[in-house]
RNA sequence: GGGGACGUAGUUCAGUUGGUUAGAACGCUGCCCUGUCACGGCAGAGGUCGCGGGUUCGAGUCCCGUCGUCCCCGCCA
């Protein structure tokens, strides 16, 4: 039943025959979309990935072509030789609808099972079911384009770093386990027991390493991996760009990541404009309550801890500070809508939400009895909220060390409003980059300081000498790149002294002997004449996701794991054989 | 680890206060049809109501547990 492929050579693509193509012979090849069977005439949309083309069955003409056609049903594989023509009544909705292929002969190449979701683009498919038949998943136009984009940013991005003098070098994936934040996933070691290498949570140490060798600029455009909590835009093995210098300055490496990304951009038909806006850390906290903030709507917090007297935080138990902002037109909000806001305040940590309506009779609150009419009218001005507004304001549940947790809750309810409300330009690509970062972060868990990045990036120069005496005040030498409040990458200057790393070192309470043994290697090499160097990594999935439009990284990633860690297609991770463990000297322990 | 939503035909969903034989659309199968393009018409097949237990005369529906998917917090740049 089925036809060899034999010598048969496609000619063209489906999607790409137009009107000057009239009166061609083709070969065409490809998956059975849809047929409509309309008795001695047949209709077939013919798919493959450049997109669909209508081949005609007749069986007057072609009795043999038309017999076999009847015979196919969705996703079966064919290849049809046939004529170009122009159509009667051309069909606007397709690229191809000025012209269809008249069926000459038809050959049946593979036959399918019936799929258990329809290929389209519109696909109400569930996701578990999209990413367990992701093959079929795949052929779905919408999934093409996605991996095209993809494939086009970063071949954009090779070209882009390559004009620029970088020399794209790679690293080990077999590495040893690094002293950064997340969770390693390990491979044991057969020919040694009991040792075990780490798969990179990026390439950190080997490209500080390389500019130690003197490579001067290197990239990579390489897999990471970290075994921590699956998100929307979190996988647990992910792509970074990867960029390192020697002699940077911070503005040479904004100057580089910026080329990087309008060129990016103009790939995927967005106008970007570089220099990107700066932000300092504190600024984007206090006026977004945020270290990611979305430019694209206004909306900003202002604190007014000052219009709760003391009585007045005694009774709403507001411990630390307040801070607040105007919904613009929000002031119809409901009883009930205001109830879901101040349910949604409180699983983002607030003690409270207080709200002010500003209606056309005049500013009603929530508060009023407790903070009095002067200060409802002083809290509705310092947000400089109009008629119309709801002001919002909210105190934290409990204040952290050196953060303003007010704000940072004030913040969830600016993005949720903002999207409510509809204030978000979807059109606006608003790049911004983040600086000022504190080097240390206080860690309740650990009742200590801990790097807020990781432990190799600089420290600001004037403020070297606070590092034992006020570690808060220590600001780094580290950056974030975000867009549209999404988080893209961050990088920054690196320390290339080793008497200043043995300083963060200790001040990070690390111990000497615990130095040595995870990475004496790199203290050693810091000691050969170390360039001063820094750079940046950047989520490529996050890139093209936000690129493409899409809401998880997941569409763009072409086999994604589920939250829980699992590649439902391939069904890993598995159980392996006990020879396998045997040979690792590796037993599994009962729960 | 915690919170929330969901799980019923191949798919997407509906299913009332616990009550007789669990429905729809799309898809699928067969027949008819020469200008369809989400073709149309006629007929038909298709169900472990995620799984396990409990309450009850009776459970898709109520309760407990468990598994899976998604979103969020923690975690993670």
């Amino acid at each position: 039943m089925l036809d060899f492929l034999g010598n048969l050579q496609r000619t063209h693509y489906c999607g790409a025959l137009r009107s000057s193509d009239d009166s061609r012979e083709v070969i065409l090849m490809g998956w059975v979309a849809r047929r409509r069977d309309l008795g001695n005439l047949l209709f077939l949309d013919l798919r493959d990935r450049s997109g669909i083309v209508q081949v005609v069955f007749n069986k007057e003409t072609q009795p043999q072509a038309h017999a076999k056609a009847e015979q196919l049903r969705s996703e079966f594989v064919v290849a049809v030789e046939g004529k170009v023509i122009k159509r009667q009544k051309s069909n606007p909705e397709l690229a191809t609808g000025e012209i269809e292929v008249i069926a000459q002969k038809l050959h049946l190449l593979n036959t399918a099972k019936t799929p258990p979701f329809q290929i389209e683009d519109d696909t109400n498919a569930a996701e578990e079911t999209r990413l367990r038949y992701r093959y079929l998943d795949l052929r779905r136009p919408k999934s093409h384009a996605n991996l095209a984009l993809r494939h086009k940013i970063i071949f954009e991005i090779r070209k882009v770093m390559d004009e620029m003098g970088f020399l794209e070098i790679e690293t080990p994936m077999l590495t040893r386990s690094t002293p950064e934040g997340a969770r390693d996933y390990l491979v044991p070691s057969r020919v040694h027991h009991g040792k075990f290498y780490a798969l990179p949570q990026s390439p950190q140490i080997f490209k500080q390493i390389l500019m130690i060798g003197g490579l001067d600029r290197y990239f990579q455009i390489v897999k990471c991996f970290r075994d921590e909590d699956l998100r929307a835009d979190r996988q647990p093995e992910f792509t970074q760009l990867d960029v390192e210098m020697s002699f940077p300055r911070q503005e040479d490496i904004f100057h580089v990541i910026e080329s990087v990304m309008v060129r990016a951009c103009a790939v995927a038909g967005i106008k970007a404009e570089a220099p990107f806006p700066h932000m300092l850390y504190k600024d984007a906290v206090r006026k977004y309550g945020s270290d990611k903030p979305d430019m694209r709507f206004g909306m900003e917090l202002h604190e007014v801890t000052d219009c709760f007297p003391q009585e007045a935080k005694d009774k709403l138990q507001i411990a630390g500070s307040v801070f607040a902002l105007a919904a613009p037109g929000a002031a119809s909000y409901s009883r009930k809508q205001l109830d879901e806001l101040t349910e949604k305040a409180k699983s983002a940590g607030a003690r409270g939400a207080y709200f002010v309506k500003l209606s056309p009779e005049g500013p009603t609150s929530t508060v009023e009895k407790l903070i009095g009419a002067e200060n409802v009218k002083k809290l509705a001005e310092a947000c400089g909220a109009k008629t119309g507004d709801l002001v919002v304001a909210v105190s934290a549940k409990q204040e952290i060390k050196g953060t303003e947790a007010a704000a940072l809750v004030a913040g969830q309810l600016r993005l949720q409003l903002g999207e409510a409300l509809n204030l978000i330009d979807k059109s606006q690509w608003k790049f911004l980059w983040l600086t000022g970062f504190p080097l240390f972060e206080w860690s309740e868990s650990d009742k200590s300081w801990v790097s807020a990045q990781h432990p190799f990036t600089g420290i600001v120069d004037e403020d070297l000498e606070k590092l034992e005496s006020a570690p808060w005040e220590v600001r780094s030498k580290g950056y974030d790149l975000v867009l549209n409040g999404v988080e893209l990458g961050s990088g920054s200057i690196r320390i290339h002294r080793q008497d200043v790393q043995e300083r963060l070192f200790k001040a990070l309470g690390l111990s000497e002997e615990l130095l040595r043994r995870r990475f004496g290697f790199f203290l050693d090499a810091l000691t050969y004449g170390t360039p001063p160097h820094g750079g940046i990594a950047l989520g490529m999935d996050r890139v093209v996701m936000l690129l493409a439009g899409e809401k998880s990284i997941r569409e763009v990633v072409a086999f994604a794991k589920t939250t829980a860690a699992v590649d439902l297609m391939a069904e890993s991770p598995s159980e392996v054989d006990n020879d396998q463990l045997d040979q690792l000297g590796i037993a599994i322990k009962d729960e």
